[in-house]
DNA sequence: GTCGGTGCAAATGCTTTGCATTGAT
DNA sequence: ATCAATGCAAAGCATTTGCACCGAC
């Protein structure tokens, strides 16, 4: 809703990753730029599938293989976040920049919802620390449904 | 370490299948029984493989088809939970008459190690009942490193 | 006898990979 | 020229499913 999730991006995510890029020695191709593009697109949570064919959809015309090979890259950049639900599809987020979100997963409706709990990164951090162990990341997801009557 | 995750088992897993199975019309089979048995034999997390494994080693001949079968009335049942670190195969852990378990995945070492979080529970409930829900269940994976200074 | 269960083998489907081609420095 | 990236099609692989047979009530 507001920024206050965010933490100072003062560069743009294509920066990010074009760096991250070169200090590996790879190159920040048109198609690593276009999907990072549409993946800005989204609001929260996005699949492999639905990506591709947003982009092909937008005349930005990508294979299939670089797009599932983009998507590491940039989770190795640290930029997106892989989330599974369940087997059948690899759903993504964009992370860089803010703390992971908390996926309410609505066992009735199917729904997923992304929330911020800030609670929740005193507690990792607390549970890491006690174990002399430094948090790279996580992921929360709660199950729920509808307080109503009905089962 | 000590029963305080457990909330009072009175019967044993095996009944609380066999009456969820006979409840849904479905039988408790020898195959059924023998899968159960050897799930309780594992201390925390476990795979599809491993325990077709087990199973096979330990003279009790279950199809691999029977497990994965088996292994989804268990989870319908509400006796394991799947874990889902990655696509390359499920992770299931028992979580009949506990709280599920939170997972630290050692991002150096690759190592699991499940641990209680009390407070989650109750961070959770918060938000779902915020949000007119009802929590079913949840799952958090903390990534992390050792906190010495080697990157 | 009816039903559900099992095992086998084949199918599924997301994701990955081999390879020839292409592009940038 | 060299080295990495792309696209295509083929492969991988955990999991699922179709089907014939089996066993319990």
């Amino acid at each position: 809703m507001n920024g206050q999730n965010s933490i100072e991006i003062i560069e743009p995510l294509c920066a990010v990753f074009r760096r991250r890029l070169k200090a590996e020695g790879a190159k920040y191709t048109p198609e690593r730029a276009q999907i990072l593009d549409a993946i800005i697109e989204y609001d929260g949570l996005f699949e492999a599938e639905s990506l591709l064919e947003k982009l092909n959809r937008s005349g930005r015309n990508v294979s299939k293989a670089t797009v599932y090979r983009t998507l590491k890259l940039l989770e190795d950049a640290g930029i997106i976040q892989t989330v599974l639900f369940d087997r059948d599809q690899s759903h993504y987020q964009l992370v860089y920049g803010k703390q992971p979100q908390t996926l309410i997963v609505r066992v009735d409706t199917g729904e997923i919802e992304a929330v911020d709990v800030p609670e929740l990164i005193a507690l990792r951090d607390r549970i890491c620390r006690q174990r002399g162990l430094t948090p790279e990341g996580h992921r929360l997801q709660i199950f729920a449904k509808s307080a109503k009557k009905d089962a």
